[in-house]
This record gives structure tokens, sequence and C-alpha cells, in this order.
DNA sequence: CTAATATTCAACCTTTTGGTTAAATAATGG
DNA sequence: CCATTATTTAACCAAAAGGTTGAATATTAG
């Protein structure tokens, strides 16, 4: 399967997508608890995961009445693969990138 | 200064303007000349060139009466990051990344 | 000075995006 | 069976995106 650049930039241009995501890797949730911290309508936080599938940055699954999403992270790799060819990569920023990780609250000071 | 994930995820969505940013790749331009090979109109590829611009994915620079515009990578670097975060990149697909170069002309057989 | 070249701006159009609220659907618990 | 919970759908709205054409603005060449 081949992933749609167009579809997974979009669905990363977006914060609230962003921070889903972000959440998404500590581990799977459901829609309801996905919408929890941020403050718009659970109908506008369906959509984000909607685009967010479609991207196939996550997938989503019906168990009973809960749908659980769980990320898709191959999605991206195309994406980064995209990247790399500016060839940028070989020289990352890992103090950016660690600083980057205590900001997102993924890594604890 | 830093760079808006918005901005560059956004910009990076069109597929217009990653062909751009690959023409780019191989040497810098007058918007003219990255207008010719598109059968868009030229005022939308100046529009394009502003929305790269504002990401900070180019700079573009006028020197008489051609703006000449050239890869600003340090932007696509602020994404990349990001990106890093999900943990896939210390396992490049590096076959995938060097079929994209091919499949994109950047490389030859 | 004038014509041509390079680029942008303005006005417009259609489609998409991100949000809303209210109603619909589906599954579960008691 | 019925009320509750989980999620989506539908109808709507405002703003943004991506395109158009035609006019405007610089700058250069002759």
């Amino acid at each position: 399967m081949v992933y749609n650049l167009d579809k997974i930039f979009a669905a990363l241009a977006d914060s609230t997508r962003r921070e889903i995501l972000i959440m998404l890797l500590e581990d799977d949730m459901a829609v309801t608890d996905v919408a929890e911290p941020f403050n718009i309508s659970l109908a506008a936080i369906s959509k984000h995961l909607q685009i967010l599938s479609k991207s196939g940055l996550i997938i989503q699954e019906k168990r009973g009445r809960v749908k659980w999403c769980k990320l898709h992270v191959n999605a991206m790799r195309d994406a980064s693969i995209w990247m790399e060819s500016f060839g940028q990569l070989e020289h990352i920023n890992f103090d950016a990138f660690e600083n980057f990780l205590h900001k997102e609250k993924i890594l604890e000071k």
C-alpha cells in the first residue's frame, strides 16, 4: 500500500490533529477520550479523526460501541522519506529534537 | 528563528508545491522558469511561491526585475524533527528512499 | 522615451476546511 | 424493553485554498 502525500501532509497541517497524534503515542484511545482535552465539539473531533484515518496516520477499529483509534506510523514514514530527499536529515539537530520531546511532555525533565 | 509547523505542513500538502521544491533542489530559479513546466497561470504559481515563502521553505530575492527562488531547507528540518518524535526515522527505509530519488529523477539509473 | 519582460495585485469563482447544533444510529446495562 | 452511552450524519456557516483573467507595477533593452 502506498500513502498519499497530499493527505498525509494536509492531515499534519493542523495543530489539533498533531496533538491527537501525540496523545495516541502514549496509548490507543476511544473517540470520546480523544475529544476530552479539547474544547471543540465531539463532531469536530470525529471529523479530525476521519481525516487522520483517510491519510493513513491512524487506524480506527470498532469494538462494541467504542471506536478505538491507534497510531499507524507507516504512513508518516512515506512523508519522512519525501523529506529525506532534501538531504537534511543526516544532520539531525538532536538538541532541538530533545527540546521538542520535553515541550510536548513526552519526556519529563 | 522558529518555523510554523502548520504553515510548513500545509505548504507541503500540495503536489505542485512539492514539485517546485524538487525543481529548486537542482538550482535557484526565476518565477517565470518555475512556472514553465506547469499548465496553470503565472499568477497561480506566484501564489504558490508566496505560500512556500511564508512557510520558510524557500527564500525569494529580487535582483533587477527577476525574483529568484531558492530552497531554504532549515524550515523542513523543523517538520522532520516533529516527525522524529514518532520514533520511525531511526529505521529509515533506504530502499524506498532511493526508489523515490529515481522516480523523481533526482538520480539517474 | 518606449516597448517588452517579470512579477504581483485585484476581483472574482468554486471547492474545501473547520467549526457549529440537532438528529440519527448502534450497542450496552439494568 | 428502555434509558444511556458512543459515535456519526446532516444541514448549515464563515473563512481559506486554488484557480482564473485583466490591470498594475517595476525594470530593462534598444
